[in-house]
DNA sequence: TTATCATATGAGCAGATGCTCAGATGATAA
DNA sequence: TTATCATCTGAGCATCTGCTCATATGATAA
């Protein structure tokens, strides 16, 4: 058995895995998803920085926030966004090095 | 500086990865990519695993060796499939993992 | 209360995407 | 050569997607 025999993987999985890759397959939603790196920004910082609508950064955020790549808190009238859990950045990361070879 | 703390990445680099994201985004090309993972096969025999028809799976597999992400090789009037390399494999596993939790 | 700030949301639209269909291409065999 | 098999390709179309715009919501301040 070598190291990357997969798992059998039944239809279902497969469609969630593609619904997974399908929140990383957007230019907004991955400068969102690596402005969140390092710390949480509330959604106008997030705006601004990536270039597009609040409101367009806010529907994003709502899909990224049901994927539960990222989680949110309130403080006053202002919301901060940050990741969810490492794996969205390990999965970039994967895919930063695939791009550097 | 901690292990998770990225690298900088340009606006291109952001949307070549989003790219790359793409060839994971859809049902029928994770099934084929998964149906890569162990060994090779010919575009007849994908066309029926995955359950799509011949042409809409080779339009697929144009994409995805655009993408780098498959390799072919041809032996007589079949055409066989292979993985690229096995970055492939580490991007599907860790969404898996990911989606396990 | 009303005004303002920060964010969320629904509708609508333009562009992207994945399929089908018909036909083209390329290799082998008769 | 022609016939057949395996695959590829372009066009067309229905669906999906990401944006904008206008408006709604929710919290704070006056």
């Amino acid at each position: 058995m070598t190291p990357h025999v997969p798992h059998i993987l039944d239809e279902e999985q497969l469609f969630n895995m593609a619904e997974l890759f399908k929140a990383f397959a957007d230019s907004t939603r991955i400068k969102i998803l690596y402005l969140l790196f390092t710390e949480e920004h509330c959604v106008g910082d997030i705006a601004s920085d990536v270039g597009v609508s609040q409101s367009a950064i806010s529907h994003q955020l709502k899909l990224l926030k049901q994927m539960k790549l990222v989680k949110s808190r309130r403080e006053g009238k202002t919301i901060y966004y940050g990741l969810a859990d490492d794996h969205v950045k390990t999965i970039i990361n994967m895919a930063k090095e695939h791009l550097e070879e």
